[in-house]
DNA sequence: CAGAATCCGATCAGATACTG
DNA sequence: CAGTATCTGATCGGATTCTG
């Protein structure tokens, strides 16, 4: 079935914040790719480190990653099923942003007493 | 140093990201935030540079900021009534990642074969 | 293991009408 | 002018069940 990728309407971003936002902005997308920044990571390891996001909910974004060509998805032919996911080039080109967010985040967090950090996955 | 992969904080965000997110990822809100970067703007002004949102979700965006302290509102007292908004030094603080993602989503609309440009708001 | 399919309530977002 | 109130269709997201 006809799977809704970013590309909606061609004046639908006014700006270019948008269609990053329209990239990483989904529920979980940020952190997966954050999870994915420094490994390769099968279905299951994904779903442990996020376990608020059912399977659907990961299947769902982990497509759309994958169709907006942030992430690759290796599949091994092997029984039992074995897939792979992993950052493209594309995908490690917005680490700075992740990054940057993050900084920018913990600090905000810090100001709401409530302690998390970076955990400094990229460096 | 940090072997584990997140601060697992059940209650909060696993990643700072998501909360960075949880501010500025809101349907209108980088784009509000946007035309605020340099310069203070009346709610109907805000409408006519996002037409595509309507009056009710303008309010609730614009609450929301509000509420996350990114934006001020002041109320003039005057008939016809009179607000305007603009970003607070909180807001201004987040400046610099809405630039970065406007660069990166640049670059993804041109790959796209889409044009579009920063307007280089701030500079 | 990696998901697909289905059901369903919750929330989002648009259109419209109204108000101080 | 700057919203609020209400109704409604659309979409999101969770739980459950099933399969190659």
């Amino acid at each position: 079935m006809e799977e809704k990728t970013t590309m909606k309407c061609p004046n639908t971003f006014n700006c270019p914040v948008e269609a990053t936002l329209d990239l990483i902005g989904g529920k979980y997308k940020a952190l997966i790719l954050w999870h994915l920044i420094d490994t390769t990571l099968r279905f299951n390891e994904i779903g442990k480190l996020i376990p608020q996001a059912t399977p659907k909910m990961l299947t769902q974004q982990l497509r759309e990653l994958e169709n907006d060509s942030l992430i690759i998805r290796t599949v091994y032919p092997v029984v039992p099923p074995k897939v792979e996911y992993s950052l493209s080039d594309f995908g490690k080109s917005i680490i700075p942003i992740l990054d940057a967010m993050c900084k920018w985040g913990e600090n905000y967090l810090n100001g709401l007493d409530n302690k998390s950090d970076c955990n400094d996955k990229k460096k």
